[in-house]
DNA sequence: TTAACTGATACTAAATTGGTATCAGAAAAA
DNA sequence: TTTTTCTGATACCAATTTAGTATCAGTTAA
């Protein structure tokens, strides 16, 4: 049971590389290369991420792209949701009568209580709060490795 | 980002169906007419479930499936590792060596915390609440509809 | 005017999902 | 003892999803 799929991971990723830079145009390419994602492939997921506005884009040379919201404002659920849809347990949910399965039902109510807490976790994750972490880590380890004065 | 597969589904609810009943053996047969489960999808399962203990077998006329532990006993986590597989953030988590990728592995840090989360309360839904619940929930709705002595 | 960009979209191979079909063998019942 | 009811094992299949590629058009800065 896989989590997050390729797009979901990428998505996040180039947000985190774009919270990171302080100003301007990032290009595709430049993510492409710093993260190690297939090129075409990121293309197809910035587009997608500009539509839902989480990234601006600016076209031409010396375009690229760029933060649509303050990290802290964008939740890795957001992400998900785009590319993975929202957390739900099985289809039967669409069906607009109430499930003629019994067993199914209580289940389902089971895994909405569960599905609601995991809702609740990721959306506590933002982009910001990932950039800390992460600047936290790296100061970590540059403390370790600190060369004497 | 649908969290149960049609099999985790039904072997769930099969397993509910099992633990409702008795004593003796249920066939497939029943199961799948009970349930609406398409007969060889179901017999599949099933094997699958009695693979891994879930479930005993007697075969033969008269024969059919059991549970094979108390209802209290089988975590929905445990039907959903076996149909699914652990819950997992992405492939690299297979990698034995730490991903070089650090944005990467603070957002992994981050799911695996939920994870943990998510599978510590799957792991208190058993076939024995649900069936519970279920129980609960039919007998309101005895209460509801209940005749006039 | 050309190089560096995004917008839009079509295509593809491989894996996964949900489901079907078949054949063999065990046990109970006729 | 033969038939019926069951499981064991496995092979197959179509549709969808996933991950990735390719192409062409248009925009902007140098």
């Amino acid at each position: 049971m896989k989590v997050l799929n390729k797009e979901t991971d990428y998505a996040v990723r180039s947000l985190i590389s774009l919270g990171m830079k302080p100003e301007g145009w990032v290009s595709a390419k430049v993510i492409s290369e710093e993260q190690s994602i297939p090129y075409q492939f990121l293309r197809r997921i910035l587009q997608e991420l500009i539509r839902n506005g989480l990234v601006l884009s600016k076209e031409g040379a010396g375009g690229g792209v760029k933060l649509g919201k303050e990290p802290d404002e964008i939740g890795v659920t957001d992400v998900i949701e785009i590319f993975q849809g929202k957390v739900q347990v099985s289809e039967c949910m669409f069906r607009k009568k109430i499930c003629s399965n019994r067993a199914n039902c209580v289940l389902r109510h089971e895994i909405m209580r569960i599905e609601r807490l995991v809702n609740q976790e990721f959306s506590k994750v933002t982009i910001g709060k990932l950039i800390a972490d992460l600047k936290a880590v790296e100061s970590m380890r540059s403390q370790q490795t600190k060369q004497p004065d």
